[in-house]
DNA sequence: CGTGGCGTTGACGTTCATCAACAGAGGTGG
DNA sequence: CCACCTCTGTTGATGAACGTCAACGCCACG
């Protein structure tokens, strides 16, 4: 397939990401300033490794540490009483995992990992900390949760009122798009580890339909699948046929407004700092 | 329907709600002392009302003003392309719609009355003082934020991996425990102004499946429908039926830890509180 | 007295699930 | 280095669950 060689020579220049991806990704909410930058790197800088196929958290549990996902793919999932299973989320490389959910006294569901993954464990107290003392990141990270909520709404949407082929096309368009936020994408190109098994218990469907309709679309040169990774050659009829509209992604940033207010609360914390001789 | 009658009967002994539903709902988080609840009953004070069947927000706007629901029912949902329509969530009494959102640049998803409601507006800067002066009552709203989140959550298990009758029987059982939550229902007894629909549109069903599947629990002698009041008559077999398992609510409240780490914000801002001398 | 929304029922069609079998890739132990 | 095995992808045959289309009754409303 010349195809295939084709872009597997675009990803090979995929320049590998200078920022770390949590960074990359806020910034399409605000700008965030050296200062903040430096923070959020110190943030991901401890590292635990995971292999592929297990779980990092499991269902029942407390929830403790919040873990920032570096590398790899994860996802939330859970079993059913039949043995069945239902994927909730995809989590790629910028995306906290339950940066809310210490709240909640057991864990509704599981979160396993998909590749081997790097994950910087974050401890609840300097997350909190966080929050006191810097509002941009804050919000940054509150805007991040609320994008998280729409894809579940969108997930909804797409489950309860499009058919096999729709909801293919538009995991895939959505998948396309949080890639090129973390910048992990080259062009239409990007690398997607996932079985055919894992994209049916996502979508609601079995692996078998999934291949055949994987199979109808690479017939007529709506994607190319190689080696794991994925192009879409016609981005424009895959959003079309799904009715997919990025917009749920929220990837526009936040209104003048709200920064404006964000930046005012973050001089006023200035003002405390020095006041209290930091 | 001897049946019917009885849970009429049931039905009209239940008690006015005391307390604000929004102070209800948040009690099964943690204890709130006597100046939060007063606080929120101030906060759910101003009042504006709907009619049945209108917009409260429509997608594309900006999200501003917050609201609270009083009394009343309403959804978020989108309209596709075609004309027909996903609904994401319904709002019942305690509700807020979005919180949060007001993060964002525009609203992905509309927001519509199903019957005529009561709200209270309530604007971004008392909510944002809200979060800055009362740890407690911040962290109980985070937390009911984190259970609509689970809630979306478990809408997908149940349309990827639930059949009809499985959908069906899990949504009226949500249904009854967040009434539950709020002081709206008799034991298994509630008012549920939703048309078949409605539920079809929640549910990725058509309205002429949800009757079908509606009748057969009415036979089984499952449930009872009349004026709208739904009687769940056997809990467990629709539990069962589902796979149901209410922990995702978890309406159980916060971990010991969790609550003696925000009842010390509440301390330490206590602390500040006089130091400024209010 | 019409009219429109909602619930209800029947006949028929389509999408997708289920069951089954096999091929290729990659990993592992002998 | 090869035999073996498991996981994934692939394809075909069959069936069930649910959608679609159509019609009618009921009730609330103007």
């Amino acid at each position: 397939m010349a195809r295939a060689a084709e872009h597997r020579a675009l990803y090979s220049s995929v320049p590998l990401p200078t920022a770390n991806p949590l960074t990359r990704k806020l910034l399409h909410f605000a700008p965030l300033s050296g200062a903040d930058k430096l923070l959020l790197d110190e943030l991901a800088d401890p590292e635990e490794r995971f292999p592929a196929n297990v779980d990092i958290v499991a269902e029942g549990m407390v929830p403790r540490s919040v873990f920032l996902l570096k590398e790899g793919m994860a996802m939330r999932y859970r079993n059913m009483p039949d043995g069945r299973r239902q994927i909730m989320t995809f989590l790629i490389p910028g995306d906290l995992c339950d940066m809310h959910v210490f709240l909640l006294k057991e864990m509704d569901h599981s979160i396993g990992t998909i590749t081997p993954v790097r994950v910087a464990p974050i401890s609840r107290e300097s997350l909190m900390g966080l929050f006191g003392s810097r509002p941009r990141i804050s919000a940054a990270l509150w805007w991040s949760s609320m994008q998280e909520e729409a894809m579940l709404r969108e997930r909804i949407v797409s489950l309860g009122r499009r058919d096999a082929r729709g909801r293919i096309a538009y995991m895939l368009c959505e998948l396309l798009w949080r890639h090129t936020a973390v910048g992990l994408t080259d062009g239409e190109v990007f690398r997607l580890p996932l079985t055919q098994t894992e994209l049916a218990d996502t979508l609601g469907l079995t692996p078998v339909h999934v291949n055949r309709v994987l199979k109808d679309f690479r017939q007529q040169g709506l994607i190319a699948i190689n080696q794991r990774i994925l192009s879409l050659l016609k981005v424009e009829a895959l959003q079309a046929l799904a009715g997919f509209n990025k917009g749920y992604l929220h990837l526009g940033g936040a209104s003048a407004e709200v920064r404006r207010y964000f930046d005012s609360l973050e001089d006023a914390q200035r003002g405390n700092d020095r006041s209290a001789g930091t």
